[in-house]
RNA sequence: CGCGGGGUAGAGCAACGGUAGCUCGCAAGGCUCAUAACCUUGAGGUAGUGGGUUCGACUCCCGCCCCCGCAACCA
């Protein structure tokens, strides 16, 4: 039993939560959970970055004090992570000044005494319509690409961090997977951008420019980029300023979970930061993809923007979580519409689950067991070949192929129940072979419900009070059900 | 020569150098314990296109066509 810390990437506070989030949440909280029923000690961490000059724009067309808008946003994120019912056990908020900022105002003189902060007059190359410097290579015919405009000469003092200095060290790093990139695709886009060369990153904006931010140390006249402040998050609430007891016992991170926009801050940023300040570095990184509307991008413009909020709403916290994993591949893009989600939600939901569940407690009712059997050797085979490919999945984080292996076994539990007919046996009066049919379904359930607590808790809480057992224990119920039938679990949706 | 992802049954997707699978939908049959549910069977694909490698390619290589991301709102 070892220690699992487990992070995603905190949400940027410019705009209200979007399901993207929320599938990052709900994959982080079933590894989370997974790892504490194997009885990991597990420190899962969540939260919002809420520095930057976006988030002061985001804030002047809100009309409100940018310290009342970040706290508004955040809480809406927060609310968010209660709704989908996460099991994180801190939140951080990179404008905690008591929680936050002296871990970054360590690490920022750990980068000074190394040296690979210097103090430099950047002179790039500023596209107005990017809002962003860009490098002369990325010009054609000394014009922007895509907005076809001549970029501004920009002129600026900034404080830089040495990336160059670690590019080969991180190229060997990433390549060995000393640090895993999942999948392996975005392990070899990382390569390929090293292989073209990496440069020194700009680590501060003038305060006069951006003052919403932490002030570099020693020096009020610049404040900390946004990135150098957001990503040691992992970090500060585990108590990396005065080397807390949580951060001796959870870092490094076992996983950061992220979106594919901000896989090259995660990895050549913040690892050349651990290395820069001498401390080890997390395991794995693991990257998911973005959703889709209907096939297309999100935008507030095309008005096809997923409320995650109205979703959990409208279905279920449970039912959410199982789109969310099941319908997206982990890594890559997925889709959402609310079609698919009904459709999803009415097949394996409502028919498939809640109607398993429904149609073996009304048999179960109809006559109490005897207590000596033990369930039949070969629904235990196929019960343990699950658990295996559960495990495997789990492992290498295929969520949508964990729950498949488990709607297997619930398929499996239908054609028994047909193959035995139950209620046929009963009429013979078979007593002995009803119960032990029954003793096979309702392991199964139990199992099942197992299965899916990481993925769906509060389903698998309501299968272990119908079927009157006890959490605690894994196997081996023996007969000690106490049947409690209840409301449908998934009422089906109407068309 | 910008970068990346993708084009496989009506829809959405998967796998694999050697009989092309899954889910939904559709059709027929079965069952009645169950949420008009569940079970069985069936129809339906010359795998974007043109070449090449191979005893053999959907699977590897090359060309071409088409779609989607890579400015902003936005993860």
């Amino acid at each position: 039993m070892g220690k699992f810390y487990i992070t995603t990437s905190i949400a940027y506070v410019n705009a209200l939560p979007h399901i993207g989030y929320a599938l990052e949440l709900a994959q982080a909280d079933v590894l989370a959970r997974w790892k504490r029923l194997k009885g990991d000690d597990v420190f899962f961490l969540t939260g919002t970055d809420e520095h930057g000059r976006k988030i002061v724009e985001a804030a002047e067309k809100a009309g409100k004090p940018v310290g009342e808008f970040v706290d508004e946003t955040a809480a809406k994120f927060k609310e968010l992570a209660g709704a989908l019912n996460i099991s994180n056990n801190d939140f951080v908020r990179t404008t905690d000044q008591k929680r936050h900022w002296p871990a970054v105002e360590k690490m920022w003189r750990k980068l000074v005494n190394k040296g690979d902060i210097y103090k430099a007059n950047y002179k790039g190359l500023y596209c107005v319509g990017h809002e962003a410097f860009m490098k002369s290579s990325e010009l054609k015919d000394g014009k922007c690409p895509i907005h076809f405009k001549e970029p501004e000469t920009i002129e600026e003092e900034n404080y830089f961090f040495r990336l160059s200095r670690y590019a080969n060290e991180l190229e060997s790093i990433i390549r060995t997977e000393e640090f895993k990139i999942v999948p392996a695709g975005r392990k070899n886009e990382i390569l390929s951008f090293i292989a073209e060369g990496v440069e020194d990153v700009s680590f501060s904006r003038p305060s006069k420019d951006l003052s919403w931010g932490i002030p570099v140390p020693d020096d009020p006249t610049h404040t900390i980029y946004v990135w150098s402040d957001a990503l040691v998050n992992y970090i500060s609430l585990l108590g990396y300023a005065e080397d807390g007891e949580n951060f001796q016992k959870y870092w490094p991170a076992d996983v950061h979970i992220i979106g594919k926009d901000i896989l090259r801050f995660h990895a050549l940023i913040w690892l050349a930061m651990l290395l820069s300040a001498g401390l080890p570095l997390p395991k794995n990184l693991f990257v998911h993809g973005f959703i889709t509307s209907g096939g297309q991008k999100m935008s507030k413009t095309l008005g096809n923007v997923i409320d995650p909020f109205e979703v959990i709403k409208k279905y279920g916290a449970d039912a959410a979580r199982y789109y969310l994993l099941r319908e997206i591949p982990p890594t890559e893009d997925g889709d959402f519409t609310f079609e698919k989600f009904e459709e999803r939600y009415n097949a394996d939901l409502a028919n498939g689950l809640g109607n398993l569940v429904a149609r073996v407690l009304t048999l179960a009712e109809k006559r109490t067991a005897k207590k000596e059997l033990k369930i039949s050797a070969d629904v235990r085979e196929i019960i343990d070949r699950a658990w295996e490919n559960y495990e495997k999945h789990l492992a290498e984080m295929k969520f949508n192929e964990a729950l498949e292996t488990i709607w297997r076994l619930i398929g499996f539990c239908d054609e028994y129940v047909d193959k035995e007919k139950p209620w046929e046996l009963l009429k013979q009066g078979k007593e002995k072979e009803f119960d032990q049919a029954m003793l096979n379904l309702l392991t199964s359930l139990a199992h099942i419900a197992w299965l899916l607590e990481p993925f769906m808790p509060k389903t698998a809480d309501k299968i272990f009070e119908q079927l009157g057992i006890e959490k605690t224990a894994k196997d081996e119920w023996d007969n000690k059900f106490a049947i409690k039938k209840q409301a449908s679990l998934f009422p089906r949706l109407p068309k």
